[in-house]
RNA sequence: AGCGGGGUGGAGCAGCCAGGAGUGCUCGUCGGGCUCAUAACCCGAAGGUCAGAAGUUCAAAUCUUCUCCCCGCUACCA
């Protein structure tokens, strides 16, 4: 069977989910969910990365051990995804035993083969906030967190040979032109790499939670490399079963921020382990919230569970996705959201809804008829867009359909109708409907469900996303969405 | 600074790569239609010197050059 591997990255536990978080993982939930309609076997990975110092140093203020504190993030990451629908099949825990051993096991291959070596790393410490600080984040020679002044160390440390797959990676953007989507990341990615690389320190010594680095024991892994590794060791790398199924993963959903890490870190550690390639990162953009960069210190983060409770996860779900381009920022405003619920969920397919299931359910003929709306659906498109990853671009061509649908019934007012033509209008509306809740299903699952079962109708495959002679039972039921009274 | 993206009617976007009357979409405003439907749906109208300048061309939002403005990335925030 045709198999299909998307993993969101692993969100690093120093605090809760929010919205940003949530759209990274709502996109991974709508391929998982799309490509399991088309029949194909799928297997969709999210999880929580939890070591390194910060992780150590939230815990410490949590006044907290760190695998408690880690524990209880991680908790409210599982939480959250159930509240949002999201149909994981795996949550991978950083600090899971067969993760560590997989990370032990990974480094040993490329040791072996002569990626690693020993040097000495030289950087900028800030002693009351327990950091290490880079060069470049350095802010006038201070702490770019707090401002104070920042201790030079040198420590032991080991290094991987980033440098030795510069050309390597080089050829490969060149051969393979999607592997970074959308385009313009490509050749972000391309120009800095072409620029001087260096080799990345992948251990320390002053670190004591993480991973115990297999070659030298007073050494530690660092956090990204541990972490990058999840991809692999969630499918039970280098024996399990699930590797030899689902590897290479089919997309790697990341945040712009990311990109570099995993298209171009994460190549080189598979190249040097010998391991096959992702297919492709889909890097997405940010959510600003009512025009500001969200942050803890401004206070503007959006807590994911207290608005899908407030409207629900499909309201969530639709206005995150519909919004803006997976490409684009866009802005995040309860009122968009609340606008989108009531101009688009309510008045398109809600109303939808219940002015086609009011109508069938008084006539007593036969629903039956030729098609007359099939073109206003275009299924090829909505494929394609699915295969480049714009979920965006596939849901609004999807809305089309739903607000062309609206207009049919207007143009063949079928309130005025009986007999065999209304019997036919029925058929092409209600057809249509059953056809918007399977192609809605991985955007708004739960909705999805509801339309079927006012349709009287099981949820189909993509395949069966074509105009028949329709054959449910209709029975209406309570309305897909409230209006939200906007207080003046 | 380097690299990348963007500046299109009141708001948000498409259109640009392969030039052909300012075309389109969503929201908002105004007017109308309809009454099956959650005051919903459908139709129509107003509104733009396509950031600015120069150039190429019979023809430029679209190609070239320059300028201004906004945003992002630059080694661990989705």
């Amino acid at each position: 069977m045709e198999t299909f591997y998307v993993t969101t990255p692993i969100y690093y536990v120093t605090a809760k989910p929010h919205i940003g978080h949530a759209y990274t993982t709502i996109i991974a939930d709508i391929l998982a969910r799309w490509n399991r309609l088309l029949g194909k076997d799928v297997f969709f990975l999210t999880g929580t990365d939890e070591h390194g110092t910060k992780i150590e140093k939230a815990a410490k203020e949590a006044g907290k051990t760190p695998k408690e504190f880690v524990d209880e993030v991680a908790n409210t990451y599982i939480e959250t995804w159930k509240a949002l629908n999201i149909s994981f099949d795996k949550f991978i825990r950083t600090t899971d035993k067969e993760h560590e051993k997989a990370v032990s096991e990974f480094i040993t291959r490329i040791w072996d083969n002569k990626d690693i070596y020993k040097g000495i790393y030289e950087g900028w410490y800030c002693v009351p906030d327990e950091t290490f600080i880079t060069e470049m984040e350095l802010n006038d020679g201070k702490c770019p967190e707090c401002g104070r002044d920042v201790q030079k160390v040198k420590e032991d440390a080991y290094f991987f040979a980033l440098s030795r797959y510069k050309d390597d990676l080089l050829r490969i953007f060149e051969e393979d032109q999607d592997f970074i989507k959308p385009p313009s990341r490509l050749k972000e990615i391309v120009n800095r790499l072409k620029g001087d690389i260096k080799d990345l320190d992948i251990t320390r010594k002053s670190v004591t939670w993480g991973i115990p680095f297999e070659l030298d024991k007073e050494q530690t892994v660092y956090v990204w490399f541990d972490a990058l590794l999840n991809y692999i060791s969630a499918l039970g790398w280098p024996n399990g079963g699930k590797f030899i199924e689902f590897w290479p993963a089919d997309v790697h959903m990341v945040g712009k921020e990311i990109t570099w890490f995993h298209a171009v870190i994460w190549p080189a550690m598979l190249l040097a382990a010998g391991i096959d390639l992702p297919k492709t990162i889909v890097s997405h953009g940010w959510w600003t919230v009512e025009g500001k960069k969200m942050s803890k210190s401004i206070g503007n983060v959006v807590d994911t569970v207290e608005l899908a409770r407030k409207y629900s996860a499909d309201a969530l779900r639709y206005f995150l996705i519909k919004e803006k381009p997976i490409w684009e920022d866009g802005d995040f405003s309860e009122s968009g959201l609340v606008s989108r619920i009531n101009g688009e969920l309510l008045a398109d397919l809600g109303n939808l809804v219940a002015r086609t299931l009011t109508l069938a359910e008084k006539f007593k003929g036969k629903i039956e008829g030729e098609e007359e709306i099939a073109d206003n659906l275009d299924m090829s498109r909505i494929k394609e867009l699915f295969e480049v990853y714009d979920v965006n671009g596939a849901l609004n061509e999807i809305w089309t359909f739903v607000r062309s649908v609206n207009k049919y019934i207007n143009d063949t007012e079928p309130w005025r109708l009986g007999g065999a033509r209304l019997g036919a209008v029925l058929n092409n509306a209600l057809e249509a409907l059953r056809i918007i809740s399977i192609l809605l299903y991985p955007f708004l699952p739960e909705t999805s469900e509801s339309m079927q079962n006012q349709l009287g109708v099981k949820l189909g495959s993509i395949n069966e996303c074509k105009f028949v002679t329709f054959d449910g039972k209709v029975k209406r039921g309570k309305n897909l969405f409230e209006k939200i009274e906007v207080k003046q």
